[in-house]
DNA sequence: AGATATTTTTGAACAACGTTCAGGAAACGA
DNA sequence: TCGTTTCCTGAACGTTGTTCAAAAATATCT
């Protein structure tokens, strides 16, 4: 049976992998080179290609290692459902800051890799998103328990968007001015006038 | 005097310009090579590090050009100044849309390049990204005539960056479930959603 | 166990890329 | 027109991701 050839397999899979998000953490997305990876996972360059389909489907599974545990850190801050709305909010927001800042090039890289044109992100990658919006549906409910299971999701994702924007521009430096200090001050506001927003479009 | 050279010099840089800004437009970021730009400008390979620093500096070039038809955009969508603040903002989020849609290659450049790490974006070119936010102070300022300038300018940016991050994530197709096609009905629940929220913050 | 078949690992080789630079061409000041 | 400076050229370099024939390792069969 292949029962062994799987495991060898799947061994060197995920010491490729772990090789590669060191090299993220310390080197960023642009400074990821497949020999650093093979030399460091402790096998041949093209061995690299044997185990995933490209770099960029290497690049994909940290990220998926990556979105676990965001995920898990936006969970933890969500103790109890009783919790007010807006300061259940407030509290993953701030927690979406503190893992950008502390984890800053894994999660550069979540958000900054494109795949080469035409093809598009796979599905189950796409899937590794959702948590993202699954930890604000909860607190969105309560502020709108008008909305739909569909349209609470939908929502979800915008708010999730527009709070990622304010931290992305901000940690990027694109705008001259006040950039990372003010963060959560700014992020805090936003949040705050959504749930504001929200509240006053509840019927 | 060095009127002349001038010239040629800042024609040949003209010239790659507008190459790489065509380059782009039907190949995209991670299409653009240094020979295709030069064959295109009719010059040669290293005629390019003389007109410019870099391809990447050609790129911020490109991305200034595309920031000032954006800006231009922007501007046309408000023509009087007494119109309803959020009626404006709608329009301004709307005329956005429509260049990101219309331009999606140049303006995907705008916000996915990076410089090599290490290496910030200049000042000259983060000013021009000033127009993004400039427009939004005026509506804005109605809806909250008790802020300053400055508070104005960090929240009017707060909102570009919320409204770009549900635009980018949704032209990225990053999530499973419905993208682009509901888009506009996204943002313009998002734009509505902020108006309100600010107005209500309004003492 | 030994022989054979299958799979995996290897690293040299390849094409494509950004960037450099010595040499030649052109433009300038006299 | 001559000398000088400045610019343009494209071959060459180092680095990159990816491939692939051969070798090594593992599995399968008698």
């Amino acid at each position: 049976m292949g029962n062994k050839q799987d495991e060898r397999r799947a061994a060197l899979r995920e010491r490729l992998i772990a090789a590669a998000e060191v090299e993220l953490t310390e080197k960023g997305l642009g400074g990821l080179k497949a020999r650093d990876v093979t030399a460091r996972a402790g096998c041949a360059l093209g061995a690299l290609y044997n185990a995933v389909e490209d770099l960029d489907m290497l690049v994909l599974h940290v990220n998926a290692r990556t979105l676990t545990r965001l995920g898990a850190a936006l969970r933890a801050t969500l103790p109890d459902e009783a919790e007010d709305p807006e300061t259940a909010m407030q509290a993953l927001a701030s927690a979406y800051i503190t893992f950008a800042t502390e984890n800053r090039r894994l999660w550069q890289t979540l958000f900054e890799h494109r795949l080469p044109e035409g093809r598009g992100i796979p599905d189950w990658h796409k899937r590794d998103h959702a948590v993202l919006i699954e930890v604000i549906v909860p607190p969105l409910s309560r502020l709108r328990p008008d909305l739909g299971a569909e349209a609470l999701a939908l929502r979800a994702r915008t708010i999730f968007a527009a709070v990622h924007g304010v931290v992305h521009l901000a940690l990027q430096g694109r705008f001259v001015g006040v950039p990372a200090e003010a963060l959560r001050e700014e992020v805090a506001a936003l949040v705050e006038t959504l749930a504001r927003g929200s509240a006053a479009a509840r019927p």
